[in-house]
DNA sequence: TGTGCTTAAAGTCATTCTGACTGTAAGATA
DNA sequence: TATCTTACAGTCAGAATGACTTTAAGCACA
């Protein structure tokens, strides 16, 4: 057999996370490399596919062994594989990475793994990282913006039940803009993904608002034909 | 170096071609296998991936050699991975397929190769093909179809000039379904990525429709950050 | 010459969608 | 009781959309 460049598999792991004035915020988890090339700088999570793992499984391992979390969200992103993208190595160093990006639920998140190498960082305003990684970030965010507006993916940062104003602020932390609460509102109910349950959150010091959980018969995301080999993934956890 | 899956680029190509009736219908290039597995059965081109070769530079490889055409437009679609792609295979021969999807003029698809291997097919009803290769073509034709309401697609299959009558029966032809003219010409002029040249298209037995050219100073399509790498790949050609 | 055929291109109209905004309800807090 | 905050309902103007009508400009043929 000849020689053929090497597959790894990357992901990029979002999650919400209230700044300091406490809205939420857009982030992500990040690894330090701790070898050259670019040993110090930070990097997405990521490794070899081994022979006889399913790459989404290989993607859901990394965010394991990472951040200790399950994603309530997985989706691939791009194959990245220019020839320079790992400058100065030799030309059999070549790797062709298969990169995921992943959500995992804001609460979940805050219990999850941090140390002197692995951490959160604010989406927005990133530092140089390591590789092409900035770039596959940005198409990262570039994706995740254009798939909210048309789908249900504020699902995989909430739990179960939720009120129309947390999927508001998941909308806004994520489009970085404010939204009209009434239009939101009127928006999501039209679209019928999201259903009452009766209930109300109570303990807030205003007017108490009523819970909501999406429809489980419609489906979480358009990935048109490939629907069903992710829905594998989701049964599996 | 410990064993890993192999790597191999892929490439569903779409053109459009006159159907017996003289509309034109969306068609996709195959090849015949002439070896195990699914011998005899039609297939994607595609090929392995060589050490130093860029993915879109191999995808485009793949056509020249299987068409003799150069793409008008070329993305990449996904990485399809699965363990069960070839069954009965051995483990040692898992492939992890990355598949592009090109367009090709439909003037210049009638000069493409033709022969008892390499042959064009209606994109709708499709007969058995190899490996997951149907599950592809399905997904490639789903993201045709939502790209083209978005962006400037249709240009991959016209030639610099066209009236507004060619790029409509483009969205017909892909789109499967008829198309008012008249809300398609507000359309497309509200969007604004197309111009009037002054010139008409003389020799019809009806009225002069003018020609249009797309604007070259707005993006042929929202790739978003990803932009400069297929960029570089529209100027090479 | 002129009538009709065909498609181009412009315009109409009702409905829906969207963004900005107003008003009222229902709790907690002082 | 007054006030604060958010929930939730409703209004309104402008934009976008789908179905349709009207007029323009060529050719073909009687």
């Amino acid at each position: 057999m000849t020689e053929a460049p090497a597959l790894a598999v990357s992901t990029v792991i979002f999650t919400l996370r209230p700044d300091s004035s406490g809205s939420m915020k857009l982030a992500l988890a990040l690894v330090r490399r701790i070898r050259k090339p670019f040993d110090g700088l930070w990097a997405l999570p990521g490794g070899p596919l081994a022979m006889s793992e399913d790459i989404a499984d290989a993607a859901s391992r990394n965010l394991r062994e990472t951040t200790g979390l399950q994603p309530r969200y997985l989706e691939q992103l791009y194959a990245f594989g220019s020839l320079d993208r790992s400058p100065g190595s030799n030309e059999k160093d070549r790797v062709v990475s298969i990169v995921y990006w992943a959500l995992v639920g804001s609460d979940e998140a805050a219990a999850a793994i941090e140390s002197e190498n692995v951490s959160w960082f604010w989406a927005d305003d990133l530092e140089k990282l390591a590789f092409d990684h900035n770039l596959i970030v940005e198409y990262a965010l570039w994706r995740l913006r254009n798939k909210l507006e048309y789908s249900r993916l504020a699902h995989g940062f909430l739990g179960e039940r939720f009120t129309l104003a947390q999927l508001r602020e998941v909308y806004e932390a994520v489009l970085g803009r404010e939204l009209d609460p009434g239009n939101f509102r009127r928006m999501v109910e039209a679209n019928g993904a999201v259903v009452a349950t009766g209930e109300r959150l109570e303990g807030t010091r205003h007017r108490p608002p009523q819970l909501y959980r999406y429809d489980s018969s419609i489906d979480l995301t358009d990935l048109g034909p490939l629907k069903i080999s992710n829905t594998k993934q989701e049964k599996k956890k």
